[in-house]
DNA sequence: CGACCATTTGATATGGATCAAGCGATGTGG
DNA sequence: CCACATCGCTTGATCCATATCAAATGGTCG
C-alpha cells in the first residue's frame, strides 16, 4: 500500500490570502454565459470542496488557486484525476453524485454554479448546451490523455507532466507546481520516491533545473519531448 | 518495445458471416432517435474503420461483432482505448479528428451515421443534444475507470477486465472473448505474457475456468471483486 | 533553537518485462 | 490423408524498473 498524504483539516483562512502568486483569470470563451450567475467561495489548502460520492449540485470554475480531484480506493491507494488551474472548470457530472472528490492544493477561490441553473438554461439555450457538451468533452480528451500517460515508463511519465504543466502555464519555461511529490506521484501511478529520483535524474542530465521544489526549469524541451514518447 | 499484431488487411468478406454467434440489438433508450437515419456496413475481421487523424465525419454504432480503438505510439506501443459491443456507440469525437483509431475484431456491422447531420439536429433538438452530451458523459466514465484499472497490479487489472466483460454481456458467467491476448494486454498495459500468466493463476486458484482461450466462465465473482480491489 | 514536514538519497526486494521455447489448433499443399 | 507451416497462446528462465524500507537532509514555523 502507498503511505497517503494526510489530509489535515485545516480551518479555513480567509479569503485575501488565496489570490496570492496567480493572474486574475480573463473571461474564457468557453463559460463566457455561465460564469456569471455564480458565487465565489474560498477554500484553504487540503479542505475539500466536494466528496465523492455526494449529490452533484453545483459545478465550479478555478478563479485562483489549484484544485485537484481524487479517488481513494478500497486498500488507500490513491489516484489523482486531474488537477484544475485557474480558468479551468470542474465538477461537472452525468450522474447524480460526483465520481471524485476535489479539494484545494493551495488556497483556492472558485466559482460556484448552481447545475440545475444550467441545465435549465441549457435545455432553451442550444449555445449553453454545446458549451456543456465542449466542456465534457474536453475533460474526456484529457482523461485520454492521461491514460496514455499512465502506459509508459517513469521517465516519460514524469517527462508528460512537467510538458502538460508547462503548457498550462501560459508557454513560459518556468513551471511552478503548487502540488505536493505525493500529488503528482498519485497522479502519475508512481511513487513519491520514484518521482524525486527521476527529476533528479533529469536535473543531472541537463534537461531540467530545481531551484526549489516546487519550481522547475525546462532547460531542454526538446529532450523533454523525446522523452515523452 | 512490444511486440504488436501484425494487421492484416484481409480483403472484405460478404456482410452475411458478420452477424454470427451474436443476436441482433435491441432497440437502446439511447440513440433511439439517432439511429434511424445511417446506413449499415460491414467490417471484416482486422479490418480499420477509421484511422486516427482521419476527419471524424461520421459516428457509429455497433450491431454486431466487436469494435477496438487504438492509438500507437511514437515507437511502435500500442493502447486500446475500449472495446465495442453491439449497441455501443463510438466514434463520437468534439474535434475534427479521430484521436484514435477503429478497427473490427470481429467481423463486425455497424451503423453509419453522418455527424453534421446530428450536430445540426441537435442544435434544434435539446432532446438529441442531451443525448449526445449523455454519450460523451457515460464515454468519459469509462475512460475515468480505465484510469483506475492501470494504476493497479496486473492481477487486479485483469480482474477488472472480466468482470468488465461480463458485467456487459447480459449478466452471465460465461464470458466470452472476442478479442485477443495481445488486445487485452494492450487495453490493459500488460505484456501478452503476463495477461496469461494471469488467467493461468486465477484458474489454478479455482476463481475462473478456461475451457478455451476466448472463454471464461466466472467460478469465483466474490473472488474477482476482491481482487479488482 | 527545535519540532515537524516535505523531499531527497540509499539499499534491497519484487512484480512484471523480456527473451526463448514449447504446444495445440487450424489450414495448406503434396 | 498426412506432413508441415502458421498462428495464437502458454510456459519457463532471467533481468530490470520501480516499489519498498530506511535514513539523512532541508525548509518552515512556532
Amino acid at each position: 500500500m502507498l503511505t497517503q498524504t494526510m489530509i489535515t483539516e485545516s480551518p479555513r483562512r480567509p479569503a485575501s490570502k488565496a489570490a496570492r502568486g496567480r493572474p486574475p483569470v480573463e473571461a474564457q470563451p468557453l463559460g463566457g454565459s455561465i460564469e456569471l450567475m455564480g458565487a465565489c467561495l474560498s477554500f484553504a489548502r487540503n479542505v475539500e470542496i466536494y466528496g465523492e460520492g455526494e449529490t452533484a449540485e453545483y459545478l465550479y470554475k478555478v478563479v485562483s488557486g489549484t484544485v485537484r480531484t481524487s479517488k481513494i480506493l478500497a486498500d488507500g491507494r490513491r489516484q489523482i484525476g486531474a488537477f484544475y488551474l485557474p480558468g479551468d472548470m470542474f465538477g461537472l457530472e452525468m450522474g447524480e453524485e460526483h465520481t471524485f472528490s476535489a479539494e484545494a492544493i493551495a488556497d483556492a477561490k472558485v466559482l460556484v454554479i448552481k447545475r440545475s441553473a444550467v441545465t435549465a438554461l441549457a435545455q432553451r439555450d442550444s449555445d449553453v448546451a454545446h458549451e456543456l457538451w465542449t466542456l465534457t468533452g474536453r475533460e474526456l480528451h484529457r482523461v485520454q490523455e492521461h491514460v496514455l500517460l499512465l502506459i509508459k515508463t517513469a521517465q516519460e511519465r514524469v517527462a508528460g507532466f512537467l510538458l502538460e504543466m508547462a503548457q498550462r502555464e501560459r508557454e513560459s519555461n518556468e513551471v511552478e507546481l503548487p502540488m505536493s511529490r505525493q500529488d503528482i506521484a498519485d497522479y502519475l501511478g508512481l511513487t513519491i520516491e520514484t518521482v524525486s529520483r527521476t527529476l533528479t535524474h533529469l536535473a543531472a542530465t541537463a534537461v531540467i533545473e530545481v531551484p526549489s521544489s516546487r519550481r522547475i526549469v525546462l532547460r531542454n524541451r526538446a529532450a523533454l519531448a523525446r522523452l515523452n514518447g
